[in-house]
DNA sequence: CTTAGTTTTCGAACAACGTTCATTTATTCT
DNA sequence: AGAATAAATGAACGTTGTTCGAAAACTAAG
């Protein structure tokens, strides 16, 4: 069972070797080593210096661990907005720390995705994102909507920005398909725009986004 | 090995129990039942009534499974525009078809974002979207940047939608946690906008997205 | 009708995964 | 010293995706 919720601190027993919190940040180191679908509980406790069975004494499951690894990379965010002038300008640079964050780290993006942390991190996030919607002029409804729309289009932009950055052999067949689909006379515009592709700026694509979302802020 | 580049039709051997058609059609049935976590090739060989080794004489991973069925998905995507007068409306039309698509199957965002198809109704699909955006006066560039947007924001939009219905027992110990966080004093902010989310109509809420999107365009 | 040839399925295995649990180890309090 | 306690160990369990030799089901030639 898991001995977490110990109020006082521990003076009995044997010393533990770990503790969530190294866990953690040893998970996301060894997450930018090898890519989400390698990262097993067994790499990660040698890479800890640990039995496999001792992790489940810090996190009960594989995905408690993944949510704790998504709240940790938001550690900072909710602060990209102080100093910044302009309700607007506030809401444009939490989602842009936002993506740097998911950024920052190898698979970001799927692991946020894929988890629905409440840590402080992700709450004070999302708090801060609203009040700056709020201070913006929005009632309390509004401020929620216009929130999801920023939140869900930075993690469907990042997820396939890191998607496209792996493009390594798992996708080179896939690729070449595409290559030869468009040599095929099909599909006129992909051509078209295919040679467009290389030399887009993917951090000018998200801005760009984000302005047309939020347009109407004051 | 896959004797799938088969050019003229089989006339000699064993006659197949099966064909990549049905068994991608039997996945996404299986999908729907069990959801893509339980989504299992075993599963999936009683299904088609075939053992588990058999299915990879029609797709070489699961991945390839995976991204048949993906594509399969947005079959009858790219008509969605036909009939439509006015770019902007076409480009709506052609998003919100993606949004239903991926709607009707359990999971179908986490399958969609988690491949790259390169098959006819995803091709299809990029290409009618890139056209009603060319018809609305943009270059190739441009066309292509803006339906990237309309993607990313689609499949963001879609995952967190389906993310949030199965709601299960899984998520709710998380769903107490964050009750908890917010009754706790903390994040006023958020507990304001909780009361706002029953009756959020998430419908809605992604034409808005694509509205705020398409704004700029005739 | 037999037999050779061909294509596919079968069935059993493999390694790796997440997870569990009785046992052992290391520490503190009496 | 010895009981009590808390954590780590180490070995297992059931699944998973995937592989491969052997068997089966069919067609074409003798």
């Amino acid at each position: 069972m898991t001995a977490h919720p110990s109020r006082e601190p521990r003076t009995r027993g044997r010393p533990p070797a770990a503790d969530p919190a190294r866990v953690t940040a040893a998970a996301l180191r060894l997450l930018d080593e090898v890519g989400l679908d390698a990262l097993t509980m067994r790499k990660l406790a040698t890479a800890v210096g640990v039995q496999v069975g001792t992790l489940y004494s810090y996190f009960p499951t594989k995905r408690a661990l993944l949510t704790a690894m998504a709240e940790s990379m938001l550690a900072g965010c909710r602060d990209a907005a102080e100093g910044v002038t302009g309700p607007r300008e506030r809401v444009v640079a939490l989602a842009k720390s936002l993506r740097v964050a998911l950024l920052s780290y190898r698979d970001g993006a799927r692991v946020y995705a894929g988890t629905h942390a409440t840590g402080p991190n992700t709450l004070g996030y999302a708090e801060a994102l609203n009040g700056a919607l709020r201070e913006a002029g929005l009632d309390a409804s509004a401020a929620m909507k216009t929130s999801f729309l920023v939140l869900h289009f930075a993690t469907g932009h990042v997820l396939e920005e890191q998607a496209a950055i792996q493009s390594a052999p798992e996708l080179s067949a896939e690729i070449a398909g595409l290559r030869q689909a468009l040599r095929q006379g099909d599909y006129p515009h992909l051509a078209e725009a295919h040679d467009h592709l290389t030399g887009m700026d993917l951090g000018e694509l998200f801005e760009e986004g984000l302005r047309l979302l939020t347009a109407e802020l004051p």
